[in-house]
DNA sequence: GTCTATACCCAGATAGAC
DNA sequence: GTCTATCTGGGTATAGAC
């Protein structure tokens, strides 16, 4: 018979993280209480503290947590080839990547105003850092003749602004296949930077 | 001597709601608390509620008046012509109205998820008919043969997007004239649709 | 119309028993 | 590792004096 009270941490640490994901993303991180977590994860709130200093530290974790995941997808995806072979790859897979965490994505853009300073720092540099592995292949295709952009930064906020609106509308399960979803976004976007 | 108590009821208002703005902007609708406005504003927090019903009145007020004067502005600007011009004047206003009003634009788009469910559908209604807006210029250029677009709605969305992302790097007073902004977005979204 | 005072409730976080 | 109990502070909103 299972005990309600115990030893549960490596299950325990898990849930709670994925609790806090699902309600921040939910109800957004000032909403949600310390209560609500432990009470979808089955514990007392005071049980939360042998998982986590705080609750800011919570949502730090989880951002950090989801960029870089994000970034070692990216890199183990982004193979050597022509750039519009390669861009054409970032697209899909920027758009695959992003529906799949839906929350996650979702609390990395809108919570970033409630992460300290440094915490903010660190988030931001990792956004960064995926930023430039696009930029890297439209100046690629640039240098290539491939594509024709005037500016190289502002082309990479564009295509990957423009990605990340399908999360707000999509809904997986919908009357739009996701082939055909990254069909008309590749299409837009191959256009758009002049390939 | 100015009284530091009595009636101001005209310009104790409008005092209300440029100070939720500031505060719901930068820190989160869920994350100001009423007496933060107050004293912003230079009252009790009691004082709040000869002006509004409760806290997310005061969100859906503006939030709504938002949607409306960007319908308002929109309407005043959208004259008759060829679909590349409005498709062009559409991005110009888009950019530059979008950037006069970062506070609001921010609320509209972070907030969604504090109102009730009516209040939501109203805001929402408003949204959907701005891009109804685009949907039907793109849709005119697709007629006169002028633009190739696989999916007009796809496409609107896109559109928007790739637009809003400039409020979250551009700086005005920074480097780059408005102009350069303005030309090098219309150059994208032109070629994205074929234009 | 604004004030003071307060009702009522819940927040994050900690202490110490088990 | 989790519990119960609690500390301390602050939340929205209202009541009634001025």
């Amino acid at each position: 018979m299972a005990r309600t009270t115990g030893s549960h941490s490596d299950i325990t640490g898990p849930r709670i993280r994925a609790a806090a994901l699902r309600l921040f993303a939910r109800h957004g991180f000032a909403a949600v209480s310390m209560r609500q977590i432990a009470a979808e994860v089955g514990v007392q709130a005071g049980a939360l503290y042998n998982y986590i200093p705080d609750k800011q530290s919570l949502l730090f974790s989880l951002m950090q947590s989801h960029m870089e995941e994000l970034l070692a997808a990216r890199a183990a995806q982004d193979v050597p080839g022509d750039a519009l072979a390669r861009l054409e790859a970032f697209v899909r897979f920027h758009i695959r990547f992003h529906l799949e965490r839906r929350d996650a994505v979702f609390i990395a853009y809108m919570e970033l105003r409630n992460l300290s300073s440094e915490n903010f720092a660190a988030v931001e540099a990792l956004r960064r850092t995926y930023e430039t592995t696009l930029e890297q292949v439209l100046q690629d295709g640039v240098t290539e003749g491939v594509f024709a952009i005037p500016d190289i930064r502002i082309a990479a906020r564009a295509v990957i602004a423009m990605l990340n609106g399908i999360n707000t509308w999509y809904r997986v399960g919908g009357p739009m296949p996701l082939d055909a979803v990254e069909a008309v976004y590749w299409d837009m976007v191959r256009k758009a930077v002049g390939g």
